[in-house]
RNA sequence: GGCCCCAUCGUCUAGUGGCCUAGGACACUGGCCUCUCACGCCGGCAACAGGGGUUCGAGUCCCCUUGGGGUCACCA
């Protein structure tokens, strides 16, 4: 029994897209269910596209998705000598030939096919040159490159797709494609193959868009003498309009990097990633890393493409809002330590990190978290809409002081005075705070709810929080009865 | 345009001839809970692209049409 060797072959592009994260995730997923090897190769040789440094956005990605490689990254560069040594055999094994049909001539073939609705592949022109005439095309220095020669074969051309099933094409659909350019550099198609029977590549998943190359490279193996890997695949992720996806058309929302920076946790959006062409075939949709190494499977792939459904300009919704309910959902199901680690980052990023919240106070710290979590969506929300807890200089929602605090001036004096009777108290806890303010509503004869609303509006800045007395206690009394004896400020017009 | 692939609610999907008066999730929405908003729970809206076959019976098999995507470079 062979080896179970996968391959994540980005090319550098600066950076990690959606697309291109699921491919890695897919391939690390069925590696590690096989225990088998994830190689990851950077596949650089664009002789624009490529620049030093820009495999560092996708290493990034890859990283903070928690995708681990066992091999690499090699880098295609390095062998191409390789692939030249692989397209001399195959011309010296009459499986190529040497084409001097120059860029121009082609193009202008190209273009007379076009309008005659006819075929547009290379019309074999140069496919029967005698050995003769090739040397006399040598002598007058006539540039040439490299072509594959296609079996001249009756029938299909076809392998198994693991998700697809049976691709075929016939044989004469199938031009003779360049392997080597003019400038004696080898081009994509024999490059990867070259590259993948030297890693011992067993199992190609990879998006639908090479699923027609592949009948190209499947030529390639058996010209080569080489094992046919298994092939998978898998749907393409398209925008709502069914376009592709790029940075180039949608910007910053299809690059991974992207949700690292707006409070996603890793492993939520590998979740949500994963569900996007594949299910369990059940009703699950959250699952831990283990679950999903075990229960993953190319069968299941679904074969039509998904799209990544983000609404522009929306902003409760900025991205996919699956991948936001899926990372709401982490937040508030990891345990309580877990997503403390988290939120330190946070916390130590927005410079509210304080060294006990690990030590003497990490009681408090967890049992604010786990207080204010259920109606938070990403990392972010707990330096912005939960900043109350950690810092006094919160912002106040102007929907929440137009509510709660506007409609009442007289609250100008009645937080105050609540602020008395806090300091008042003998103890502060749940039932006093609450029974306090509660005495105290009945008394200015105004309904519990309007004063309460006024504090957490003056005490957190939010419209909506945790029951008010909870929050209370995690703010702490020093910093409520300041903040209520603040509330003046916010009725300053008399 | 040629060739290849695909087609279930707005989106992600379950469904492999009868269990489907098509299930779940997100989104939207009604209600409960309530100091607010969430969470949670209960309910609602919403799909088999169209047409032919095959079969006792079709979302499920076949064909056609339509629609979508991919690919056809001396890019990867």
């Amino acid at each position: 029994m062979s080896e179970t060797r996968l391959r994540f072959p980005p090319s550098p592009t600066g950076y990690l897209h959606i697309g291109g994260a699921r491919t890695a995730l897919y391939n690390w997923l069925y590696a590690r269910q096989n225990n088998g090897r994830l190689i990851l190769r950077i596949e650089d040789t664009d002789t624009d596209r490529s620049s030093a440094g820009s495999i560092d956005g996708i290493l990034e990605g890859l990283a903070w998705l928690g995708i681990d490689f066992d091999e690499g990254p090699y880098f295609q560069t390095d062998f191409i000598s390789y692939h030249i040594q692989a397209a001399e055999r195959l011309l010296a094994a009459g499986k190529a030939y040497k084409c001097f049909c120059s860029k121009e001539e082609l193009e202008a073939k190209r273009e007379a096919a076009l309008a005659a609705k006819g075929q547009l592949g290379y019309d074999r022109n140069c496919r029967n040159l005698s050995s003769d005439q090739v040397a006399a095309q040598e002598a007058a220095g006539a540039p040439w490159v490299v072509r594959f020669k296609v079996p001249d074969r009756n029938g299909q051309l076809a392998y198994e797709d693991r998700i697809l099933g049976r691709i075929a094409a016939d044989y004469r659909e199938v031009e003779d494609f360049v392997i080597l350019r003019s400038n004696g550099t080898p081009l994509y198609l024999l490059s990867n193959v070259v590259d993948d029977i030297r890693d011992r590549i067993s199992h190609i998943i990879r998006g639908q868009d090479h699923m027609t190359n592949t009948l190209k490279q499947v030529l390639l193996y058996e010209a080569l003498e080489a094992p046919l890997p298994v092939f998978a695949h898998m749907p393409l992720t398209l925008d709502s309009k069914k376009a592709k996806i790029s940075k180039r058309s949608h910007g910053e929302i299809v690059a991974v990097q992207f949700y690292r920076d707006h409070g996603f946790i890793p492993w939520a959006f590998n979740n949500f990633l994963a569900l996007l062409g594949w299910s369990a075939g059940n009703d699950q949709e959250i699952f831990s890393r283990e679950e999903l190494i075990r229960e993953f499977s190319l069968e299941r792939i679904n074969k039509a493409n998904a799209i990544f459904n983000y609404r522009k300009d929306d902003p409760k919704f900025f991205t996919d809002p699956k991948a936001i309910h899926i990372n709401a959902y982490y937040l508030r199901h990891l345990p309580i330590a877990e997503l403390g680690e988290l939120v330190r980052e946070e916390l130590t990023q927005a410079g509210l990190w304080q060294e006990e919240y690990a030590g003497s106070q990490q009681d408090w710290y967890h049992s604010t978290l786990e207080l204010i979590r259920d109606r938070f969506h990403t990392l972010k929300d707990f330096t912005s809409l939960g900043r109350a807890y950690f810092a006094d200089d919160f912002a106040v929602d102007p929907k929440a002081e137009a509510k709660h605090l506007a409609k009442n001036p007289e609250l100008g004096e009645w937080l105050p005075a609540l602020a008395d009777r806090y300091q008042a108290l003998d103890r502060f806890d749940l039932t006093t705070s609450e029974a306090a303010a509660r005495e105290m509503a009945e008394q200015l004869g105004v309904k519990p709810g309007v004063l309460i609303n006024a504090v957490r509006t003056v005490v957190t800045g939010q419209l909506a929080g945790p029951s008010m007395f909870e929050a209370l206690l995690a703010i702490g009394r020093e910093r409520v009865i300041q903040r209520l004896r603040a509330a003046s400020r916010f009725f300053s017009q008399n």
